[in-house]
DNA sequence: GGTACAA
DNA sequence: TTGTACCAACGCATT
DNA sequence: AATGCG
């Protein structure tokens, strides 16, 4: 394999056969401590089950792999083909977390790999979500988010969207964080850009642009920054896009354009949070950030719900078509 | 959450 | 048998 | 070259 460089990381992809049914209902009991799921034919081995991950709102791990179960269908095509970075709390939500990349061993031979080599020299097999029981086994090793790449593995220096990520600054009010996704919107409408809304579950919010493969991350980056800084000197009351945390003015909110960066990853869509309310990281339309929402509107207890009644809002990003051609804004 | 290894 | 360590790492900006 | 940042 060539040596890696900074538009240049070779990654390859070791895929089992596919079993890639649509499920019905996967009920996991909640009486059992621990068991053993067979989907499609993967044995999936489930443990700690009754072992509380929200103490205060009696939230279990299983209720939590439940809720993964019943978001399948809508979370699975976005995490498809995507190395995964793993954030595990085997203790739960309030307890300690650590990162990790390496999909650990010994694992079921089914979960497939993302082979992607570092400029350091770096080799990192990432695993795949790509199916139920997949998802499953990783929310069992204690993730509570997932955390996937841009970038599909095939190519994983050219990601399949740009991206905005709203933090507001300690003294911003959520509202200042609505009020700046819609300047975000209105510079991105101007560009001819798509663009789609998200909270985060956290504090921010999430503004994805769906584009056409080909430009590298370090170029979308580029391009990222140019659209934070002409938005924060339009705004500068609201808005700042200054990384350097003491020379931020407080009281604004954040454009962090710095995600994207080759490497780096985003809570995803229709992630849970560790967060005390159990919130959601949650699809939602610009009506609805024009009449004002809140972060704690979305949880593990309602989404669902939602869901059924509106489908995936984000389904626009994982469209062939109709993607942004950031072709003639490149330097 | 699970393994490896030391005590 | 129990206890503890380990589990990631990019690249740009600033100094 | 080392540190800060997320
Ligand atoms: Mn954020
Ligand atoms: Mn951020």
């Amino acid at each position: 394999m060539a040596k890696a460089h900074r538009d240049y990381h070779p990654a390859k992809h070791t895929a089992a056969p596919r079993a890639r049914a649509t499920h019905r209902r996967v009920e996991i009991p909640k009486d059992a401590e621990q068991l053993e799921l067979k989907l499609s034919g993967r044995e999936v081995k489930l443990t700690n089950l009754k072992k509380l991950f929200w103490p205060e709102l009696k939230i279990t791990k299983r209720d939590l792999l439940q809720y993964y179960a019943d978001v399948s269908s809508v979370l699975l095509p976005h995490l498809q083909d995507r190395a995964m970075v793993m954030k595990r709390y085997p203790n739960g939500a309030a307890g300690e977390f650590f990162f990790m990349k390496r999909a650990p061993s010994p694992r079921p031979a089914w979960i497939e790999l993302c082979s992607i080599e570092h400029g350091s020299g770096n080799i990192i097999d990432f695993p795949i979500i790509q199916d139920l029981a997949a998802l499953l086994w990783v929310i069992n090793l204690g993730c509570i988010d997932l955390n996937q790449w841009y970038a599909r593995c095939d190519d994983v220096d050219r990601p399949d969207y740009l991206h905005f990520d709203l933090d507001p600054v300690p003294g911003a009010k959520f509202e200042q964080v609505l009020e700046t996704a819609l300047a975000v919107r209105e510079a991105l409408d101007s560009l001819g850009m798509p663009s789609y809304p998200k909270t985060t579950g956290s504090k921010g919010i999430h503004i994805y642009v769906p584009i056409l493969r080909g430009p590298t991350q370090k170029q979308i980056w580029t391009i990222a920054k140019e659209i934070a800084h002409v938005l924060a000197s339009a705004n500068p009351q609201l808005i700042t896009a200054i990384y350097k945390v003491a020379n931020r003015p407080k009281g604004r909110v954040l454009v962090d354009y710095n995600q994207n960066a080759w490497g780096r990853t985003l809570a995803s869509i229709y992630s849970v949070r560790p967060t005390p309310k159990a919130c959601v990281s949650t699809p939602v339309k610009w009506k609805e950030i024009e009449k004002g929402i809140k972060i704690d509107d979305f949880r593990i207890d309602n989404v669902r719900k939602r869901i059924e009644k509106l489908g995936d809002l984000w389904n626009p990003l994982l469209d062939k078509r109709k993607r942004f051609d950031l072709q003639p804004y490149l330097k």
